[in-house]
RNA sequence: GGCGCGUUGGUCAAGGGGUUAAGACGCCUCCCUUUCACGGAGGAGUCACGGGUUCGAUUCCCGUACGUGCUACCA
């Protein structure tokens, strides 16, 4: 490629961030990097009316837990700045008067009730197409229908106007789009889209071109959703800049809900119980907190990894790949044309196989809060970590360590008597009161040793070993669970396995 | 309604004119462990439909169906 690659992720701060917009972010970021090019935060809040407070930081939050940095934005600055819309505004309008002079745009005067009457107008006709476009355009309040005297002095006497793009008929506008291959659109089915709104402010239409031209962006990757007013961004390009500046597109496919029809929305992971949005947001209104991945115990490392096989696989049969090595393999030409449903049960089981590969130190903060909310304190940390190495396989989000290994901080605070119970009788009660004494007398106190003597008594008094393991189990950890059962008497030492064998013994008396 | 985009098991998917159509998740069975998990061995389950083109179509073409997106002075 002959110029530096430049790509840009261009969120609107209106909520939340999305599994669709992460990925979004993530397909542009691996782009650049794997291309040694940037990657740029750019975003795009011109519709005041929707802008919300705190979206803009936490958007920036969730790339930082994701490790998605980028090269530019608001908050890490550079060459091109403002990377605000808002902070721009001024630069916007001498486009869309530019497009005006060329012949490419004019001046619309019409209120919300004239716009919708024509709509109601065309649809009473049965028109097909209930667009503002070259069809109905000469019947509006607009600069092409009237004299340059009568727009001048609308224009002058203060009424809010707009600047539609004039969409010529009968055209065929190709594009290559990187995901999809050569595609053409034909300008009749194109609406005059509005450029500039009666604010001053670009709409995304123009922002987003201008400002891809300004940043100089060699590729823009976006959703789908944004096919259909492809054609009024290349027609701008071929307007204002020329079709040879203008960038490489892709437009990535949805992801869908799991179940029924459409795109995932928040709405589905409550409903269906699962995070959608990457970390926490909090409704500044209403006080809502919608769940996040990173709250529920996701790994960013997990959070990616299944973000980036969703649409995309590099041919093979690996599946878990690190952000690096998906810099490495990453290509567009491979990300999938349709859209996929989001599967919950794989996303755990991407975080399940990251667990098992976790990082102990870096995540025994991390695992301490858990505890600590749980009312776990007096942790100490060298334990902990030992902890955490044997129970990791058996954890799928991050505070299943805690489920997972409670018992190696407190007793069992009930029993699984219904496991127990059966198996109970006298001689096993002379068992355990036989092992206490023995046990009190083992001086290296370790798996091997407790399982030698343990195993001992078990064939002296000819019962067997399987069953009291069980037993035992019970008595130490509560349930039929955990890694195995002398090792996790070593680690809760000699005086707290005591202590547990002798609380159950009065709980299972005889 | 109009326009666009798409369609390989329940889900994610590899593949691609002639294959026993990979693999993963999930589900089921078994082994390991008298526990849970991990691991291992098996199993059920698929090329949306109809026409072409072709000696031969899951693969290419056209329709249909279905899905999905857009159709705002939202992005």
């Amino acid at each position: 490629m002959a110029n530096k690659v430049r790509v840009r992720f261009a969120p609107s701060p209106t909520g939340g961030l999305h599994l669709g917009g992460v990925r979004t972010v993530l397909f542009n970021y691996l782009f650049a990097k794997k291309h040694k090019g940037d990657f740029i935060v750019r975003v795009e809040d011109t519709d005041q009316t929707r802008w919300v407070e705190g979206a803009e930081k936490y958007i920036f939050d969730c790339l930082d837990w994701c490790g998605l940095v980028p090269d530019e934005s608001v908050i890490h600055g550079g060459p091109y700045a403002p990377y605000r819309q808002s902070e721009r505004k001024p630069s916007y309008r001498q486009y869309a008067e530019q497009l005006i002079q060329q012949g490419n745009a004019y001046y619309a005067f019409d209120t919300a009730e004239e716009l919708e009457a024509m709509r109601e107008k065309l649809k009473n006709a049965g028109s097909t197409s209930l667009q503002y476009d070259h069809h109905i355009r000469m019947s509006m309040n607009n600069s092409l229908r009237l004299l340059p005297e009568e727009t001048k002095v609308l224009i002058d006497s203060g009424t809010p106007y707009v600047i539609r793009i004039k969409v010529n008929s009968n055209e065929l506008i190709p594009f290559t789009d990187m995901i999809r291959g050569e595609m053409e659109f034909d300008t009749n089915t194109v609406d005059d889209k509005v450029l500039l709104k009666a604010d001053g402010m670009p709409t995304y239409h123009l922002a987003v071109v201008v400002d891809d031209h300004l940043m100089k962006i060699s590729h823009a990757f976006r959703g789908e959703e944004w096919l259909p007013s492809a054609p009024v961004h290349i027609l701008l390009w071929k307007y204002l800049f020329g079709l040879d500046k203008m960038p490489q597109w892709a437009h990535l496919p949805l992801i869908l809900k799991p179940d029924g029809n459409g795109k995932l929305s928040k709405r589905d992971g409550d409903r269906l119980g699962f995070p959608v949005y990457a970390m926490d947001w909090k409704d500044a209104n209403t006080l809502e907190i919608t769940k996040g991945f990173k709250e529920l115990g996701f790994l960013p490392e997990a959070f990616i990894n299944l973000l980036a096989v969703l649409g995309w696989n590099d041919g093979t049969e690996q599946e878990l790949f690190s952000l690096d090595e998906l810099i490495e393999k990453f290509s567009i030409e491979k990300v999938h044309k349709g859209g996929a449903k989001f599967d919950f049960e794989k996303a755990k089981w991407f975080n399940q196989e990251w667990i098992k590969k976790l990082d102990i130190e870096n995540y025994k903060e991390r695992v301490k809060e858990i505890f600590l909310s749980k009312g776990v304190s007096n942790i100490e940390d060298g334990y902990l970590g030992e902890v955490m190495n044997l129970i990791k396989e058996r954890c799928i989000v991050l505070p299943d360590f805690y489920t997972q290994g409670v018992y190696f901080f407190n007793s069992p605070s009930s029993y699984d008597e219904a496991s127990v119970k059966p198996k109970w009788d006298e001689t096993k009660k002379d068992y355990f009161n036989t092992l206490i004494d023995q046990l009190k007398q083992l001086e290296s106190w370790d798996a091997m040793s407790i399982e030698t003597i343990f195993k001992q008594i078990a064939t002296e008094k000819n019962s067997k070993v399987g069953e009291l393991q069980m037993i035992l189990r019970v008595f130490l950890v509560g349930s039929k669970m955990g890694p195995g059962l002398f090792i996790i008497s070593e680690k809760i030492g000699k005086m707290i396995t005591l202590q547990r064998i002798e609380n159950a013994l009065k709980v299972f008396k005889a």
